[in-house]
DNA sequence: GCTTGTATGTCGGCTAGCGGACAGGATAAG
DNA sequence: CTTATCCTGTCCGCTAGCCGACATACAAGC
């Protein structure tokens, strides 16, 4: 026993979906943390707060969709990850002190509940169960990033961006008969952003991935036509 | 305000030191975690865990110092970082269930409490300061890593060596005149394990640096000879 | 309609850095 | 001391992928 499996079996596929963190409370902890949120409004590509601000306030996404980004010298950003509704951000600036090192900005119209930061800590203070819900969601982006990591570092070009896309499809892709049809339009430039390339190299991969028939694009939105054989390429044995 | 700094101020020499988890807890509530805590001794290269296994405690290294990392194809492997005395280290996995992701290993003889995955819920649950201060340090793990993401994907191998110094330096460097000692010996091949390049590479860059004067090689110990020339080359404005 | 902006596609030269090979050093073990 | 093991230093050919350049396509605004 422990020799089960040498690695997290299937990196990709089975990342377990890491958050909706309002849906996984008890009712009662998430009506009153609503009970203490205001609610604000984003339009697309309204920026919801830059590295640098102070960070007063935990945000949780109810709808839309919000890019978290460290910006970088001349221009080039990183996007770290993308909040999906349910998700909460801006937490961990928070927790830590010391203002924003990320930009988060609306993908899309965007919903957020804000709560401040000392209301927050004095409901995780009162809500054990929360709390430790809070440390579930931490650790899962910890993974997620260490995973992240591991694969800029081992992995060419074409592996990290099958792999990106194995990963979002865990969370955001729906079967559509043989195909899983990601539900985020992503622009190449994003891409490129989150795996460490650059725009052209992204379009040429996509092309040579679309030729061998693993996948299809359709005005920005990613259908994987063959998954498990995907899977199986970015994810050898 | 606001504008205070566009970017968190200096990523090298700032980062706070993460951790020390033990020390900035209450004193009763460190030593109730002693109480229910099993000792555990390692020597020098010693398995603490590894990916796959089950993951059923949270550890504290009291002495010594543990090499989390994270094994990928081909015997190659990915250090994501070290701990050292006071850290806490195996909380991720725990926390989210679904076994080791990493492997620990001892760099040198240590000393580790080990408090089982229910206690320590158990502990967190009823000790609401120590449960936030757990958070706090899973936050700032997060920006670490994301830093190093980051570093990754926009700087040259050169830059990312000397970032990685420059981070070491803020928590285990010793002023001694104008240098400063870091109190860690590292291997090339270590080197090239965490910013994601070959042994052989590391040997040159470091080579370089040398040459430039910026700083000296002692039996795989680094004094950095101008801390202030390297942090500004390494972060320019 | 035209214009402007933003995204995608394609080509090619150039280079950082990978990876194989091998020769010292250094350290630990017998 | 000898042997085995591990680390460092150095050289070099090869290629992934960066980067600049330019063409095309689509959408929004006026």
């Amino acid at each position: 026993m422990e020799k089960v499996h040498a690695r997290s079996p299937k990196p990709g596929l089975n990342n377990i979906p890491q958050a909706d963190i309002l849906a996984r409370m008890s009712a009662q902890d998430a009506d009153y943390l609503r009970s203490i949120a205001q609610i604000q409004r984003f339009a697309k590509n309204d920026l919801i707060f830059h590295a640098g601000a102070l960070g007063k306030h935990v945000y949780f996404l109810r709808s839309g969709r919000i890019k978290i980004y460290q910006p970088a010298q001349c221009g080039k950003e990183v996007i770290l990850w993308f909040c999906f509704p349910g998700d909460m951000f801006g937490m961990a600036e928070v927790a830590q002190g010391g203002g924003r090192v990320v930009n988060a900005v609306a993908c899309e119209a965007s919903e957020v509940l804000s709560v401040t930061q000392v209301q927050f800590e004095d409901f995780l203070r009162t809500h054990p169960d929360a709390s430790l819900l809070v440390m579930k969601v931490l650790s899962c982006r910890l993974r997620t990033l260490g995973d992240v990591i591991v694969n800029l570092v081992n992995d060419d070009v074409q592996t990290r961006i099958m792999k990106l896309i194995l990963r979002l499809s865990a969370r955001h892709g729906v079967r559509v008969a043989q195909d899983i049809h990601l539900s985020i339009d992503l622009t190449h430039q994003e891409i490129a952003d989150m795996v460490g390339t650059t725009r052209q190299t992204v379009t040429s991969v996509l092309g040579q991935l679309q030729k061998r028939g693993l996948m299809r694009l359709e005005n920005r939105r990613i259908l994987i036509e063959s998954p498990e054989l995907l899977d199986e390429i970015a994810n050898p044995v």
